[in-house]
DNA sequence: ATGGTTGGTAGCCAA
């Protein structure tokens, strides 16, 4: 199985291009984030006619907005809300592969600029988002279930996961509070980071390079804010890993994100 | 130190 994670920023802008990333690299499932869009307005029949039969959306007007689109029959659709918000960050579903997978697809806030949640309301919201996470995992659910979790967590955790730890540790999504606060979510049920079994911590990875940037492949000023995490018992099944770099130059428009691609063997 | 771009939507707000 090919599972892809990719913060799309407007799914209805980018649809030559995500049709692209299903015909060049055919995954099985894929969640987005940002979709940008109401249900009704989602172009689910472009994706059916790919062979994408299989969708679970929960959108909003302009704002956040998440999907999982699917070749393989898809079990319930979950969607959770948290810090008492109804912004569509989270969307749940099952997968009939394997042991059977519960697959977690999540929109982490961004936290505005100012990494003070005193005065900036927005990563006050991002800090409690986690705290809300540290504590729900444990309580809800085991480590010993096959689970996936991907998204754009908006966080860069290690140090090779951005352009210069030094110069960021004050940028919101390399700050230590919600550094340590996404290591506790980690820690929570045992999760795996899938990408770092692959690419070692050692040598420096992103999946986001920001629009403001003459040059983003020149500077290279990137950070690594989409993650795929697994539960222990799927942590044998990994099988490969890609970061698409070469997404943040597809044109007409890229997404400022690009995709991240998880291969699983049973 | 500062400003730089993009998307959704029609005001700026969010990233």
């Amino acid at each position: 199985m090919r599972l892809c994670t990719w913060n799309i920023n407007s799914v209805r802008l980018r649809l030559p291009l995500l049709l692209r990333l299903l015909d060049e690299h055919a995954p099985d499932v894929v969640c987005l984030q940002e979709t940008k869009t109401v249900d009704d307005t989602f172009p689910l029949r472009e994706l059916a006619e790919r062979g994408y039969r299989f969708a679970h959306i929960h959108g909003m007007k302009s704002y956040n907005g998440v999907a999982i689109l699917s070749r393989l029959e898809l079990g319930a659709r979950e969607v959770r809300h948290w810090c008492g918000r109804e912004d569509c960050r989270h969307i749940a579903t099952t997968l009939p592969v394997g042991p059977g997978i519960e697959l977690h697809n999540l929109y982490i806030p961004a936290g505005g600029d100012v990494p003070d949640p005193a005065v900036n309301e927005k990563f006050a919201h991002k800090l409690q988002f986690l705290d809300e996470m540290i504590r729900w995992w444990p309580e809800q659910r085991s480590p010993d279930r096959p689970m996936i979790l991907v998204g754009d967590l908006n966080i860069a955790p290690l140090e090779t996961d951005v352009w210069s730890h030094r110069q960021l540790l004050d940028v919101v999504s390399h700050t230590p509070v919600e550094v340590e606060k996404l290591t506790q979510v980690q820690r929570t049920l045992g999760w795996v980071d899938a990408v770092r079994r692959f690419v070692p911590e050692t040598e420096k990875l992103y999946t986001w390079w920001s629009y403001r940037s003459a040059d983003w492949a020149a500077s290279d000023r990137g950070r690594r804010l989409d993650h795929v995490w697994v539960t222990p018992p799927l942590a044998p099944a990994l099988a490969g890993t890609t970061v698409l770099r070469e997404a943040r130059g597809w044109e007409p428009k890229p997404s400022d994100h690009v995709p991240v691609l998880v291969d699983f063997r049973f």
